[in-house]
DNA sequence: TGAAAGATGTAAGGAGGCTTACACTTGAGA
DNA sequence: TCTCAAGTGTAAGCCTCCTTACATCTTTCA
């Protein structure tokens, strides 16, 4: 059965609290759309007029350098929301956002979402803080580039993944998610062949099991 | 004389639209405190349960490292607000605030300032759009971290500082602001020496000038 | 199913920038 | 105004990690 926009918002803790009246209205603010695997919602530089909500798939955010590297900024799950900075200020988009599963997506136009804040104070407060939430773990990790070498944030990468991903097995914690060395550097600013390295050193020293593309962390190095 | 703290407010863009009523009221639970230079308003592990405004001086946030080198986040200038994130589910500072000018701050609780947002919808738009400025710039830090040099994060340093702090003069654009080697690397993720030796380079190609610990901007190398 | 594209493994070479070390200069405060 | 702490200049050595370069293994999809 298809899930109504009632039950994504209903059911997300962003809209947690809001009368079911004005989750309604939310819910008819919302244009539901597809978005194949690999194409983008929105490219840096577009205008910045939308906020979105991913209903089903998987979206990543992410900064490319003039010279084609890539930064990813954060990966989505269904219930996240982004493209929230259309409502800080931004005009035009400064990442860019591309499914990398085939999704679902809800926009609603940045004139409408500013509209329901205005009266709604308690669900501008939710927002505020998930904005804040976002800039915490942002300046964490402006600060473990600075101060921690690849083998370390790597580390920090796989807990932080298990901590949102992460599923008990019988090994240890199976993080749910395909990535790609690639990917992998790409969110701790390092080079695919560096990720390849530390990896497998993880796994010669047996703090981490890879069977295909999926990764187990087997020891609490990952604290 | 004295200025006051309704003054503050309502010259504080953040305010700006806010009935004067309203106004009163921020007044009202604001408590005011003097900073001595080199004294910290809050430590990384203090509680987070107040928020900030600057009334006068200068502060700066930073983040320190277990071997204690020191990532600054921001610094401040009056009118700005901090230590925001304790609204954001942030339940001890990861931040320390240090004034690094004799400084005044005004103090509101945490819980009475939730309050006054959830009773100014408009106002509560104002901090959503200040939180997500910042959350802006540090991303763009991460990404300059990550793909450029220390030669090029200095030069971007620099244009920002004058964007912020610059005075144009008869030689080019003077930042009115004092800082070492040390604070200049610690803006930018590098060691003193290294800044030394590239602020020297920018010397010899006659893009900086500098006298005292006064920087002047004098080409557009810096855009 | 087979070819092409994508992902991984590995190694040599090199560069950027950190560390260490120390001399010299400036400035703050007694 | 003198002293001492703080800041700056400079250089050698080294270390991490990037780059380049391929071989091989896996996945995708025509």
């Amino acid at each position: 059965m298809q899930k109504t926009k009632l039950w994504y918002i209903s059911t997300n803790s962003l809209f947690m609290g809001l009368p079911e009246k004005e989750m309604k209205v939310m819910a008819s603010i919302m244009r539901t759309d597809e978005i194949k695997k690999k194409n983008r919602v929105y490219t840096a530089g577009d205008k910045s007029d939308k906020i979105y909500m991913l209903k089903e798939g998987m979206v990543k955010l992410s900064r490319l350098s003039d010279d084609g590297r890539e930064l990813t900024v954060e990966l989505l799950e269904p219930g996240d929301i982004f493209g929230e900075l259309s409502i800080a200020g931004e005009e035009e988009r400064e990442t860019s956002a591309e499914a990398i599963e085939d999704s679902m997506i809800c926009a609603i136009n940045r004139q409408e979402f500013e509209d329901f804040i205005g009266k709604n104070p308690g669900f501008s407060l939710a927002i505020t803080r998930f904005i804040g939430f976002r800039l915490r773990r942002i300046e964490s990790r402006l600060e473990n580039l600075i101060f921690r070498d690849v083998r370390s944030r790597l580390q920090m990468l796989f807990s932080d993944l298990a901590a949102k991903y992460g599923q008990q097995s019988q090994e240890g914690l199976r993080i749910k998610l395909k990535l790609t060395h690639q990917d992998i550097a790409n969110l701790i600013g390092s080079s695919r062949e560096t990720v390849t390295l530390e990896i497998n050193k993880l796994k010669k020293e047996g703090s981490l099991q890879v069977d295909g593309r999926n990764y187990t962390l087997t020891e609490k190095v990952f604290s």
